[in-house]
Order: C-alpha cells, then structure tokens, then sequence
DNA sequence: TATTGTTATACTCTATAACTATA
DNA sequence: TATAGTTATAGAGTATAACAATA
C-alpha cells in the first residue's frame, strides 16, 4: 500500500467516509438479512450473538437499545428456532440468551450474502486487510488511556 | 504505522471487526442524534442530505428502505424545519428534498456529539487517518472494474 | 408502459413507565 | 435499595399493495 503521496484527511472528512462506509455496509446487511426474512434489529441480534451467549440487558446496551425492547425482539427469534433463554446459574435474575445451530446458520448465510463488502474487501491484498484491520481496532476497539491493565 | 509484523488477518475476522466498528459507530450516532430528539433514520436523512439535495426516491435508496417510509422521515423533518421539499424543475414528479440551515446546524451538533469516534480518530496520526481514508474509499466506494469512465 | 410520490395497512422497533422477582 | 426482565402503551420505522400524476 502507497504511503505516500497521498491527499493529507482532515477529521471531518473522514467522519464523512465512515458515515458513507457504514452507511453502505449497514444497506448491504439490510438487504441480506432481509433475504433471510430477518428485520435489522434481529440480524444484529445474531451478529452479537456469534460471539457467545449474552443475557438481555447486554444485548440492549450492545445493541444501543432499552432492555424493554429485547424482550419482542428475542421473542421472535426464539419463535424461529434461532435463539434460546436460558437461566444463569449465578443470578435467577438473569437469562443468558444462545444462538442455536440454525441461529448460527442464518447468521453466518447473512454475511455470505453481503456482496458489496465482501467484493469491496476483496479489492484489498493481505497486508492491506491487516493494515484496515488495526486502524478500526485502534479508532473502534481500543480502550482509552485511563484503562487499567 | 507499523507495516509489518502484524498479526496476519483473514475475510472472516475483518467482517467480524467491521461489524464491530458498524455496531460502535452506529451506537454513537444514534445516542447523538436521541440528545437532539432525532430518531437514527431522521439523523441518517439529515446526514445524506449534508451532500446535497435528493429526491424522495434517491433517500430512500440510500437508506435501504421503501420510498413509502420517506414521506413520514420527511414530513416530520419539515415539521420541525430541518428540510425542505421543493418541486423538481425538470420532471414535475419529483420532490427535491433540501436542508435548511437550522437542518444543516443540526447534523453539525451531532456529529460534534459522537464522542466515542471522534475520540477514535484522536489516536491516528495525520498519516494514519490518510490511510484509513484511502482504504475505507477503496473498500465501500470504489468502482467496480466494470465501471465505465 | 414505467416512474414518482403518496396513502392505507399490518407488523416491528423504540422509549417510557410500572411491575415482579431476585440480589 | 438496586438490578434483570417483562408488560403496557404510544409514537416511529418498515414493507406491501394500490393509487394519481407525470414521463
């Protein structure tokens, strides 16, 4: 990847990019988990999911959403066989939701049918892919400074 | 930035991080956008409106959703002053949708609202947010190989 | 004939408030 | 007292189908 000789960014640009680019991205999820007749919000449900059991409240905050809308969301995709609630055996308060092997399915068909980002990432060679992977860990990820180790 | 002895990383888990990234950005825009009593789709409108005028189709093409939800995303915006539809001078079907400058002041605060990206950002160089630049462009905006000049 | 925008409808998402069970 | 999850409610978002006006 050129180094060099690129036109400098200000912030402000970029902000525009990443709005287009996750404008894009969230489009192409749109349409590919409505071709699994899945809403947006129950895709995301999934995607979350795909990275282990989370109880309701964590999937509200991860979600960016009141607790009391997982209730309907996790509800219909029980219904379809694509999660389950189960009980925490620390706190009876909470239920740990799972994706099932159907629900880990859907999921990863989802993401198989998102055509445009996939072509977009197949436009980068390696060492770019792990070049845009470290620059969104460390803008997306990373935790502040005051972190303790 | 370092170039080399990074971890190397496959399709899967850059669209994992990507995910990530849409969750996080999204998540900020859509707290932002709810401090200024905007809903995500008002503040997504406003957004693609800062490009330019659109016609009440083209929204609803970039927002990845029927052309029927605009009319109610508009007329709520109008209500509040934010946009403007003006009657198309070349195709008397189309309504050009405009942000009004309090529409244009608006998206501003938001944007200046996003705190976790921005925060992001803060820990890239210049060099570094000129590269996340280039590969966001050539990931969700480049053309194509078909694409004619 | 096809397209643009709107309306009507049914379902889903969303935040708020109030509730129960548990910590 | 505080937290986890649910329910009830009202407003907003969503796709589908049908429509009038225009191309």
């Amino acid at each position: 990847m050129r180094m060099t000789a690129l036109p400098r960014v200000d912030p402000a640009q970029l902000m525009e990019l990443l709005s287009v680019s996750l404008a894009a991205y969230y489009g192409d999820f749109t349409l590919a988990a409505a071709s699994e007749s899945l809403t947006a919000s129950q895709g995301k449900t999934l995607s979350v999911l795909r990275r282990g059991p989370a109880s309701m409240s964590a999937l509200a905050t991860t979600l960016t959403c009141d607790a009391s809308n997982m209730t309907g969301i996790v509800d219909r995709l029980e219904k379809r066989g694509l999660v389950q609630r189960e009980p925490s055996p620390s706190d009876r308060r909470v239920k740990n939701v799972v994706l099932t092997s159907e629900g880990k399915r859907v999921i990863d068909v989802i993401r198989g049918k998102m055509h445009h980002t996939l072509d977009g990432l197949d436009r980068l060679d390696e060492q770019e892919r792990t070049t845009l992977y470290a620059l969104l860990e460390r803008v997306f990820v990373a935790q502040p400074a005051t972190a303790r180790p």
